[in-house]
DNA sequence: TGTCATTGATTGATATCCAATCCTGTGGTT
DNA sequence: AACCACAGGATTGGATATCAATCAATGACA
């Protein structure tokens, strides 16, 4: 088993990628170190790893925030993320053999089942992970580490931003991918990656205030000691325009 | 200023950068404590946040040592440092303005100097930097960071082959990206820094046995304190082949 | 009302202590 | 002589208590 402070960096990297950590939220160390029942070392380690991370940020003498990204820096994580997608493409048009495309392709027809079945929450999921499963194919535990990360730091993002997306779209991104890469045109691929990741960005509004609607120990309380409580539960976001089944899909890439 | 640990870990890393820490050096928590006149726990912040960067590997109850990557995790490393600038490369091609292209011929003309100068030192490190240069014209703080670690990494990596480089070659082959790159010829560009870092990769033999001549302390105390003292001093190694002023330039690229 | 000082809270860091684990060296056994 | 088991030392991981420095908020006072 690892350190400690590993496993609580963990848990604290899950609740901010879940949304019940969100942006500017005070990560107090007496707070947390009674909450994981650990002395205020453990936590200061655990934090000094989220920051490395990018997931929080530390004043001195003034403590630890989860990390609250200027659009500037959004812009610049999304940039890079496509770099990193986009220079994978292209090793993958080379390399990947036929049980690459499969599985990238199963991949996908998990997330239109899930679309279809009306699980949002796990198409948003299989929607994320279709990223890290195509870097993983590259083979490059590094390049894999670092596009997590990238990962995570857009996950964050998301929580500061209001628009509703059309995972609809962004799955055919995914398949129309997979296609021109199978079929050679890489250029058209990394074309597609770029405008995939824009379209995201473009929705992005990133002057609200986000209050946080969770108190740390109520954000942290599911993941607590695993054993007892319920699962780990994903985001339990309002979001703005939210109306219960029949949620509109807002085209946020719709305008050339 | 920031905090004690961070200071620490940068030193840490300047010096394994340095080479004056090897590879499998043991970095135990007391020792260091006792060098830099800090509790155990600065230490230990420091060396988690080396660890996080790839330049340490902290094992369970044994402590921490300087980072022996294999030489696949060397391998996986160039390819990511070369997808990064790759992706660098194609950006730039279409955004850099001429200040631009006149900084990276600047820089690449100071390098010949010193190599015409015989400097062979400062070479070394203009080399090192102008990928940094590189990077930092995409005007990306969160790339310039990913790149910025994957070079501390291949900067580790040296401590651990034999092989001497070219420089000559290596620093035509800077002034032939930039060409390349402003005449607009991306993809000859892009194969051009693959090139680049494979034929320094290809000179890597990594089964070799690396010794500390140094002990921590003795390669650690330039850098303390500042003040007194004489300025860091770059690597003190001793390269087989060596042989005083006269030095073989090997082509390690030479082989197609 | 506006400014300044005091107070409280939190962080950064230290020292000391303890448990768990790993390494090593010794001693017994075959 | 070779090999295994075990005990002791050393080191790490972590807890607790404590102190100084700094920030924020409050309240006193002009």
């Amino acid at each position: 088993m690892s350190s400690r402070s590993q496993a609580i960096a963990d848990i604290l990297t899950r609740a901010i990628i879940d949304h019940r950590l969100v942006p500017g939220c005070k990560l107090g160390e007496r707070e947390l170190a009674e909450i994981f029942d650990v002395s205020r070392i453990v936590v200061r380690q655990s934090l000094i790893r989220l920051a490395d991370d990018g997931l929080a940020q530390i004043e001195r003498n003034r403590g630890a925030f989860v990390a609250r990204p200027s659009m500037q820096e959004a812009l610049e994580i999304y940039d890079a993320l496509t770099l990193v997608e986009q220079g994978v493409a292209a090793q993958l048009s080379d390399r990947l053999g036929p049980a690459g495309w499969a599985e990238l392709r199963q991949h996908v027809e998990r997330q239109r089942q899930a679309v279809a079945s009306g699980n949002d929450a796990l198409a948003d999921v299989l929607g994320q992970e279709f990223h890290t499963v195509f870097v993983r194919l590259s083979r490059n535990k590094v390049m894999q580490e670092i596009h997590a990360q990238l990962v995570r730091r857009t996950t964050l993002l998301r929580s500061l931003i209001t628009a509703d997306f059309d995972y609809c779209n962004l799955l055919d991104d995914h398949a129309r991918v997979i296609d021109l890469l199978e079929k050679g045109r890489l250029k058209q691929a990394m074309e597609l990656i770029d405008m995939h990741h824009r379209s995201v960005v473009r929705g992005y509004i990133m002057d609200r205030q986000v209050f946080p609607e969770l108190t740390p120990r109520e954000a942290l309380e599911p993941y607590l000691d695993g054993k007892s409580g319920e699962p780990p539960k994903p985001a339990p976001r309002k979001k703005a325009g939210e109306n219960g089944a029949a949620r509109a899909h807002a085209h946020v890439h719709a305008s050339k």
